[in-house]
DNA sequence: CATGGGATTGACT
DNA sequence: GTCAATCCCATGC
């Protein structure tokens, strides 16, 4: 995708980038699962203003975020809204398209729904390191593209975002719709969600 | 310089 | 359902 189509609202990017295809070397996917992180609010990493470790975030967008989480995985994000504001889309799961073997022998294991069903899986699987910490998405070694035939105009779910202590409240989630590869359901709406939600 | 806290996962009860 | 692994970074003394 252009640069031009990362220098917008995040949650916009993170909304368009389900059904848009992840690659990196052999191994690619469908991205079936997002969420949008922005500076103004507490669960951003760029919550705490420009450090080291935010830098990528404040800087130019359609760059990739990878950061270490709690110390074993690598997480993958796509740099959002213009050079200055801290954004990015959190890439949490992909649908597998090509390079499955090496997914399998990477993962260490069969099953096609767990190569890539969570943000810590799909790195792996892809062979994505903290070395793409601000890697360019259009020109690689990790790209984003256009949607498949057939991924254009797909469904969406929206939901809250997962395993984030602060504006849990946000519904911030992304999904495919009755996708089988994403890393935990879309939860329903319940009354008392709903209600919680109003009052904040 | 010491400390606390994760945008998770997989193993285990 | 619970819980440990593991390390980088931001913060505070």
């Amino acid at each position: 995708m252009r640069r031009s189509f990362y220098a917008r609202p995040v949650v916009a990017v993170a909304r368009d980038l389900i059904g848009c295809v992840v690659r990196h070397g052999e191994c690619a996917g469908v991205i079936v699962e997002t969420e949008a992180y922005h500076d103004s609010e507490p669960a951003c990493h760029a919550f705490v203003g420009f450090t080291q470790r935010t830098s990528t975030l404040f800087g130019p967008p359609g760059r990739a975020y990878v950061y270490r989480s709690y110390g074993i995985h690598a997480l993958l994000n796509a740099v959002c809204e213009p050079e200055g504001v801290g954004a990015a889309v959190l890439i949490r799961a992909l649908e597998p398209v090509e390079g499955i073997e090496l997914m399998r022998a990477r993962r260490g294991l069969e099953l096609l729904r767990e190569l890539c069903s969570g943000p810590g899986k799909l790195t792996q699987a892809l062979g994505i390191g903290l070395g793409d910490n601000g890697v360019d998405l259009e020109r690689g070694p990790v790209t984003i593209s256009e949607p498949l035939p057939g991924w254009r105009g797909v469904e969406v779910s929206v939901d809250r975002r997962i395993g984030i202590t602060k504006a849990v409240e946000l519904p911030w989630r992304f999904c495919a719709a009755g996708s089988r590869f994403l890393s935990r359901p879309v939860r329903p709406l319940t009354a008392a969600a709903d209600a919680r939600a109003a009052r904040a």
